[in-house]
DNA sequence: TCATAATCGAACCAACCGGTACGATAAAGC
DNA sequence: GCTTTATCGTACCGGTTGGTTCGATTATGA
């Protein structure tokens, strides 16, 4: 939508000189708009019913393309499918690393991913995402876990850094860091990321109720963490 | 299987004593043993494939029962996919409650309750049923709501009375029961079960990987909620 | 203005879907 | 034995699927 092309999309068949057309247009499935508005009619779509009961048809519909053209963009529903998990995994936790980097307490930086994290795992578009992943795994199961680790994992990554930090300081005593990561992962969702995932809540959880997970889990982890002054 | 019919099984159309056939061979569609037979090839296909992407015919070679008689049993796909979700969610946690009635201490009482958490959420059976009934919450969030309402909420309930007489002993000082009852059942899963859910992680954990994450969450959970003894 | 080619749009394909119909089979009760 | 009937097996139905083909259209760049 906001973004235009902006890049000048070199037509890439005309290696070593031998060029016959010099024109500058996109080549035949290079068009990086038209990329965006097929993915973005296609998520639309699986959003709502999952890998299985989206046609390519609807797609085309939804996206406003035809269907001779999605298939030169995509050669495949796996592929389309694919590149759409692909796109929505990166983007799930763009900011989070840049989150730690700042130079706070401990404490404040731990509500400050746990904001995050409760918002963005418990949103509408990130719930939704993990249905359809998580009822895919079974058949196409690299997907899955490539959707886990890069999400997840990263995640937990940069907590288990910033936690390691934090050990070396002496300011905590924390025998299993990857396990403390997973720890507050989990306790900072505690009661809504599975409502939502099975759809017992149908709304992702107001910025008081955020609070008050936050808190709780901060002072969790805090309290068996931190040295004690004593 | 092992479970013999037992039970009379009377013919239903014949009320008002206009009694016609005096069989008492089972009904057109209500021998239990047919019906386990059916609901348990059902699950293998489903298991494997998910919803959508498993075919009755599919079902009626691995049940080894015929197309005609699987519609007398069930009318639909969808009544079949139904029957097998609510069997799994009910026997999912069937011994979760009389595990908590034993006279123990409290800290005994969640090391227990932990491994048998862990032990059934992250069994392949279960992390499969989850997979599937995530997939298709979208276009059956009843079915989704009321899994998650009986599997995992009775789980929390029997778990927050537990706390609620701990607490009432003046034992442990909990503001939120249920708040407190969701981050335990978080907390003993942590790091795998999102893992297991996702494909990560293709196997169930070992006894002593459970135990490990079992004795960290109790130990966080007591040490944030059990009264200090200053 | 004109040639080029990316896109459109609609027809088309074989395969399979969920579900039904119905005669053949076989086991049960008299 | 005979009758009853639950189950079987298969053919069948209309509809949809993922994917292909191809001429018409339209925007581009020289």
């Amino acid at each position: 939508m906001a973004e235009k092309p902006a890049n000048t999309s070199r037509c890439e068949g005309d290696a070593a000189g031998k060029v016959k057309t010099r024109y500058r247009r996109h080549a035949a499935g290079e068009d990086p708009a038209k990329r965006g508005q097929i993915l973005k009619g296609a998520m639309q779509c699986f959003m709502e019913n999952g890998f299985d009961a989206t046609s390519m048809n609807e797609v085309c519909r939804a996206a406003g393309v035809s269907k001779g053209t999605l298939y030169v963009y995509f050669t495949d529903k796996v592929d389309l499918f694919e590149a759409l998990v692909a796109e929505e995994r990166d983007r799930m936790f763009e900011g989070i690393e840049a989150l730690l980097k700042q130079d706070l307490p401990l404490r404040e930086k731990l509500v400050l991913f746990g904001r995050l994290m409760v918002e963005v795992l418990c949103s509408d578009r990130v719930i939704r995402s993990q249905r359809i992943v998580a009822g895919i795994v079974e058949r196409m199961p690299e997907v899955g876990a490539r959707f886990y680790d890069v999400a997840a994992r990263r995640n937990n990554a940069s907590l288990a850094e910033l936690l390691e930090r934090e050990s070396a300081a002496g300011r905590v005593d924390i025998p299993d860091i990857d396990l403390a990561a997973s720890q507050f992962s989990e306790l900072v969702c505690a009661g809504i990321w599975r409502a939502r995932l099975f759809g017992k809540r149908e709304t992702p959880p107001s910025t008081a109720e955020i609070e008050t997970l936050v808190q709780s889990a901060v002072a969790m982890f805090l309290r068996a963490y931190e040295k004690h002054a004593g």
